[in-house]
DNA sequence: CGCAATTACATCGTGCACAACTTAATCGGG
DNA sequence: CCCGATTAAGTTGTGCACGATGTAATTGCG
């Protein structure tokens, strides 16, 4: 009697992840709110803070979003004035995204944000890089 | 040089559930596409094949999902003949939500997704059960 | 070179999520 | 019994996700 696959809801491996995964964001909209940022658009600012101006296609790959989910969240970024929008001369298919001083500003007050999820969620180091490599273990398996 | 929480995005856990999540529920989405249905309301019939009949309300606390989402849910559901809405004689305030004959006949070709993920995810039982337990401590600490 | 295929991006439509607000039914204290 | 508070559900508006479609720029092959 051990159905290793079953309808039952709690037995489900994607619903805890669907769960944990709403719940983080939950957390995150207050601490966002005050930086005027939705939970994607603020994982948008991760990489251009880290990588400098990228084009979308690039913001595409390392978040594994599409245009049609980028492309409007990048108007509203470049309507509140955090990020810039320029064709690339040497190929103008490619659209640059470029932070605004305003959006290299928000950097450091967004520097406070992690410590603060990183308490909530409550994980010692140790569980902390056990879920990380589980978590990217099944990515990886998944999406091959 | 530990910074134990920095603004990288590979750093971060809450990237690697969100992310790990859409991979799953595209994994999902050509077997339910089959089905007729969404991720959701995949996970609203999940509850109504093993609960029954249930008030809007449990639904909501099973799946951690408000009416703004789960009403027009239903009501989709409704209209493609899988569901009925009935308003509960003793408290017309609470609306109950029963499979109906074509409800309850999906669970049947519904059995052969499970093995479908589950096989796709490639953990072994060991690691699907740590993974769970991680989820749910997380999820436990940061909702609370 | 000429042009078909590819690439990078945008737009549109559908369906979640979720906050804010509204409505109708029920409950509970005075 | 009455009325304010609570409860269950629905509605509206915004912002993702994502499939499908469109478009302009570039590439590459014959």
């Amino acid at each position: 009697m051990d159905d290793e696959f079953t309808l039952e809801l709690d037995d489900q491996l994607c619903f805890a992840l669907y769960a944990a995964s709403r719940v983080i964001t939950a957390r995150y909209r207050p601490l966002l709110d005050d930086l005027g940022l939705t939970y994607p658009q603020y994982l948008v600012l991760l990489v251009l803070w880290e990588r400098g101006a990228v084009p979308v296609k690039d913001l595409g790959a390392a978040l594994q979003l599409d245009y049609g989910t980028l492309s409007p969240l990048l108007k509203r970024l470049e309507a509140n004035g955090l990020v810039r929008r320029e064709r690339r001369p040497e190929d103008e298919r490619s659209v640059i995204v470029a932070l605004t001083d305003d959006g290299v500003a928000l950097r450091e007050r967004a520097a406070a944000v992690p410590p603060v999820i990183g308490d909530a969620m409550g994980l010692s180091k140790e569980q902390t890089a056990q879920l990380r490599g589980l978590l990217r273990t099944l990515t990886d398996n998944v999406s091959r």
